[in-house]
DNA sequence: GCCAACGTTGGC
DNA sequence: GCCAACGTTGGC
């Protein structure tokens, strides 16, 4: 099993809106290396949900689940859709996204603050300097550690 | 809204 | 294949 940290701004999309879906196709994904990690994923992989770009709620929100491996993301052939990539066509897509459930909200956001102040998560991929990536692989203990943090009631 | 740190595009 | 210009991400 891998374990994998995906971004959403959650103005756009949130963990409660993952809550209430059960489950959603992550598209919108058009960095080459991010689509590459998503290809890569399996059915039962754990991902951390993490919120940009919001103010306040900037951290790891939940856990999701891989339900379905990557397809061609529909967004791509949209004309309509933000995420249209005139490049793509049916035969030759380029853009992919895999199905994801919801598992958990954290009962407290794991925050970019309190996530630096972890020695252990010095080398934590989103607290690398200019990690723009929106979709990275997590290691276990990584993991591990931040749902434990996400569990727990202390006030930080 | 600012801006650093990227990634992408396209002319050559 | 180089690289300048441009666009995007995302923390602040």
């Amino acid at each position: 099993m891998q374990y994998w940290l995906m971004k959403s701004e959650a103005d756009c999309y949130s963990i409660d809106d993952l809550e209430s879906d059960k489950s959603t196709l992550w598209t919108g994904v058009r960095n080459y290396q991010a689509r590459n990690f998503m290809l890569s994923m399996a059915v039962g992989d754990r991902v951390l949900f993490y919120h940009s770009s919001s103010g306040k709620e900037t951290g790891v929100v939940g856990e999701a689940e891989v339900i379905g491996i990557s397809i061609p993301d529909p967004t791509q052939f949209d004309t309509k859709s933000e995420y249209f990539d005139p490049k793509a066509t049916k035969l030759k897509p380029r853009w992919y996204c895999v199905r994801a459930s919801f598992i958990r909200k954290f009962k407290r956001p794991v925050y970019l603050s309190k996530l630096r102040q972890n020695p252990s998560l010095v080398d934590f991929g989103v607290l690398q300097k200019g990690s723009r990536l929106s979709v990275m692989p997590v290691s276990k203990a990584h993991f591990s550690l931040i749902l434990k943090l996400g569990s727990t009631h202390e006030i930080s």
